[in-house]
DNA sequence: CTTGAGGTTCGACATATGTCTATGTTGACA
DNA sequence: TGTCAACATAGACATATGTCGAACCTCAAG
């Protein structure tokens, strides 16, 4: 009974159609459902230690980067953990294992269509 | 005893300093403070019926919509009233009143800098 | 001054969230 | 095979948050 397990491989979260995210916020008022998907992204940054993870992983260089490059931020490993699985979960960040590390970057087309959204109001 | 009272005037929560705000994501890594003051409106903004009153508020003619436009939320009022609160302590709301009604609008500097540090992601 | 409508505040409550320590898991290397 | 380093997961706990009903405040109109 050595290797009965299938891949337990990273971001078992399945993204849930994060994709194509919501129209600009002054063209009418957000329906519920749009709502839920959009205040699930805006609420993964609206923690200050995840948006300092988030902000590590974006201006890093080649785009991304490895726990161990991001940790300081002055709470412990484990908790560094859980808020980049929030950031997963949320379709902020992707992440990819290579040997020892785990490797973030952020996903371009969500924060993208945030951006847009937000940015017609100015 | 009668106007002892020194204009008991809407938003008393002084928003802050919430103006300059924050450097674009990609540049460097937030400080503690940047991420503070930032995840604060980013978190206003994480919930779906925030979301909602904000949307409505700004997708609305004139720009500005007294609370009675915006209640359908499917909360109470008292939970409508709570979370414009939120918003505007967050410094992404203001509001007035005038005669029976409060009228809310948008905060254009603050919701143009949140755009414009997500924007250069794409 | 009384009444009623529009909003806010208060107090209570259940649930969600952030944090920790302890423990697992995975891969590199001896 | 054993060990160590890098991350993840589990469980526990205190605090924050979203929600409601009830009570309060403001203004306008009788």
């Amino acid at each position: 009974m050595s290797n009965l397990k299938v891949l337990p491989l990273l971001e078992p979260e399945a993204p849930e159609a994060v994709v194509p995210c919501c129209p600009p916020l002054t063209e009418r008022p957000f329906t519920a459902e749009e709502a839920e998907r959009t205040a699930r992204m805006f609420k993964a940054l609206g923690d200050p230690v995840r948006l300092r993870l988030f902000s590590a992983v974006a201006s890093h260089a080649g785009g991304e980067a490895c726990v161990c490059d991001i940790s300081d931020v002055g709470v412990s490993q484990p908790t560094v953990s859980h808020h980049l699985k929030k950031l997963r979960e949320a379709g902020l960040l992707t992440s990819e294992r290579r040997g020892t590390w785990v490797y973030y970057r952020v996903e371009p087309s969500v924060v993208a269509a945030l951006g847009k959204m937000l940015g017609n109001l100015g």
